[in-house]
DNA sequence: GAATTGTTGTGAAACAAATCACAAAATACG
DNA sequence: CGTATTTTGTGATTTGTTTCACAACAATTC
């Protein structure tokens, strides 16, 4: 049965990758072992959140001694399978699909879109060092490289349809660039990122700033802006 | 006073954008009316939801009657301040930016990019109708537009330094490509969208999933009899 | 090796968000 | 016109998340 799966990231994996990329600039700078506090400031959360959220992952330090950032990161590298490469498909070529293609940070974290695809034929041929396919290899392409996980940045018209076959090939999470809802059954994950309203909220919180910048309504300002 | 300030769009609002996409879908459909329940099924939330999400935007409908969908549209319109046009800027002209800088949904919602920055000479033509400026020209420009929101699509290494030339020239509001914290000055809005770690935490949900999929547990089935 | 210090880990408390339950209002219908 | 029906709007309740407070423990000092 499909529906729509209204899918969030938990705020405690997000500060997870936060708390990560965060380990990772230290290590370089050299440092190796942190505190809760430390990672705390870095990130702009208390202490007692980065503790919380390293027991949720079941992830433990040393009482007094801090948390060893080789052994955390190590952690995490389990925690988000990394230690192992994952194949991915894009679907669709158009502006934002060539952007994500060429998005080196994918690789760097293992993630390797593995073939793109489109229905243009115009825009099946290499572009960014990855193979553009047309649709009718879909099926054999996520077979060969065993592709859990999509990139779905086509037009919104077709987001459905392309997911529906995506879904048939034995696609079980996908990222969608496309501004509409898909409807999925539940075994699906979907994250939908839609621009627009990334951009759009930015306008509207701005906006009620300005308005209560006069009269300095502190409480206000601090209840809609988390740390 | 520079902090690192996670701002975090609230889900309500979030919900608002959804309620608004699929009013104008049933606008197109020559729908007129709706009811929270509608609403509610079209995008997988329940209708108390619907109807608490309003109350706090100061929503009002017609007991029985429901809500005229041109009605709600034009709240809204008002909520999100579309009356007017918002005029944006964009930083850096890479992949990325360049592929925001064509996102005609940009413009269909009345926020227009009206110029582009990059350091690259190279990148300093105009190639998807938007100018590309040199750094030099930002003061200018957004003084001219009176812009108060940028999109920063920068590498991380200049991220932090351009924001603070961005917010020396009077941007409020800003949303963020580049994986890094940026230390703003509380009346500063970020919004971060971090594309590695909405693939990542897809990745995860997806493991997990495949993890308990053999059991086919009490909560799935669940989520399978709500909607 | 006892006392002191600094940090983790987690129950308890406070706070926030979502759901429930139902009164109030608008409409329809006999 | 009065009764039944439908849907909103919201106080009460439940569920979820963050913060607080402090015991447990490891390292350090005397």
């Amino acid at each position: 049965m499909k529906q729509i799966t209204k899918y969030v990231i938990k705020n405690s994996l997000k500060r997870i990758f936060l708390y990560r990329a965060c380990l990772v600039r230290l290590k370089l700078m050299g440092v190796e072992k942190v505190f809760s506090y430390t990672l705390a400031n870095e990130t702009g959360v208390t202490s007692e959140q980065v503790r919380k959220d390293f027991s949720e992952f079941s992830i433990k330090g040393n009482k007094r001694g801090g948390y060893e950032i080789n052994d955390l990161l190590g952690k995490m590298e389990d925690i988000f399978h990394r230690n192992k490469d994952h194949n991915i498909v894009l679907i669709g070529m158009g502006n934002m699909g060539l952007a994500l293609s060429k998005y080196s940070k994918f690789v760097q974290r293992n993630m390797n879109i593995v073939a793109t695809f489109d229905i243009d034929p115009f825009k099946q041929k290499e572009r960014s060092g990855i193979p553009v396919y047309s649709m009718s290899r879909l099926k054999e392409i996520i077979e060969r490289f065993k592709v859990k996980v999509a990139i779905l940045a086509v037009p919104e018209i077709s987001a459905q349809e392309v997911a529906d076959e995506l879904m048939r090939h034995g696609i079980k999470g996908i990222v969608n660039f496309a501004p509409v809802l898909l409807k999925v059954p539940p075994d699906v994950v979907i994250n939908n990122v839609n621009l627009c309203d990334e951009l759009e909220s930015v306008i509207y919180y701005v906006h009620k700033q300005l308005k209560i910048d006069g009269f300095k309504n502190l409480e206000l300002l601090y209840r809609d802006m988390k740390y």
